[in-house]
DNA sequence: GATTAAATCGAGGGCACCCTCGACTTCGTT
DNA sequence: AACGAAGTCGAGGGTGCCCTCGATTTAATC
């Protein structure tokens, strides 16, 4: 990961730091559309200085949300290294959604709540398609009903995502009846 | 349901039986946070005379959602008339949200997607109560795990509010899976 | 410490929606 | 048909957020 094209002046190189830690504080806490405004008074820079380093929200979403979808790859790695399968698989979705809850910034991309840039899609699509493996894993053992489809897991994350957000200390109870109805 | 104090003019109520549908198909189509503006121009109408009629977008909701909340107490009726009290508690569900499904007013009201009025809420809480019994009997058959309360509908009405809108195509799906689940 | 390119600032113009209010029109009545 | 009350209109002011751009400040270099 070079630094890119032209290295920046100190001063700019503090303020675009101020500006990621701010942004993944308001993303994390407000979701994808918390106002830019805000964040840049929280990074003590005007908005102006955002716009310099972060042409458009896109731009900033992109600097900030793969590293964090990302680690939806580590969750999947753990995942598959479990050896029971059906466990794996449910270590795997408890382990996102409480990403999710932590995060709703990362729970407003994965359930597409707003669109999205090509960057963060394919930072998304690379973690469903861990999941597959998963979920073929868990079904292969048996464990897992058969008719239970990878495709089935975006609309999932989707309902996960509206229901971690309304009632955040019974998610799991939920997600414990969803998985009762999975198993073989 | 007397017409209320004064009787309306004519024009006036004629205007408002326009506004009234035009805001329950916008309502219905995109949610209680539809534009009044458009609600208005697709009523033939100008702002200024919405607003003479219903001054607050809460007047105006509680006097078009309440009838389609109560539309939940037939559903509820006929859930319980089912003899099979698994099956009523099953048509019941399905009957909920296919109503979701067909207007995003009631889905937003049902999950609490926005604030919403003292008279929404508490058409909104009846509606629950009466789901409250359907699930007691559903449980004392012994086909409802025992460990699912009523409170678990509140939580399960608004992720499946958010999966509806997401797929429309398959809620009944995923539905089905969460069903499985919470069979004794 | 003077030069200059880089970076910052924030007022201001846009947009979408909200809601108000005084001028105008229409209805219903005498 | 003419009067007054009831109803309608829509421009306009308010808010919150978006994004731009010329004036200004600051870091890096000589």
């Amino acid at each position: 990961m070079a630094t890119g094209s032209k290295p920046l002046r100190a001063d700019a190189a503090r303020n675009r730091d101020k500006l990621l830690a701010a942004a993944t504080r308001a993303f994390g806490e407000h979701g994808l559309d918390a106002p830019l405004e805000q964040i840049a008074r929280s990074a003590g820079v005007s908005i102006g200085t955002l716009y310099a380093h972060f042409p458009t929200r896109d731009a900033f979403v992109d600097a900030i949300l793969p590293a964090q979808i990302a680690a939806l790859d580590d969750l999947a790695t753990n995942a598959l290294a479990e050896p029971d399968p059906w466990q794996g698989f449910t270590s795997f979705l408890d382990g996102l959604f409480a990403l999710q809850a932590k995060d709703h910034g990362l729970s407003d991309a994965l359930a597409r709540r707003l669109p999205l840039s090509p960057a963060v899609l394919e930072a998304c699509r690379a973690g469903f398609e861990h999941a597959a493996r998963i979920i073929d894993r868990a079904k292969e053992s048996g464990q897992l009903r058969a008719d239970f489809e990878p495709a089935d897991l975006a609309p999932l994350v989707s309902a996960m995502s509206q229901l971690i957000r309304e009632s955040p200390e019974t998610w799991r109870r939920h997600l414990a009846f969803f998985l009762d109805g999975l198993r073989a």
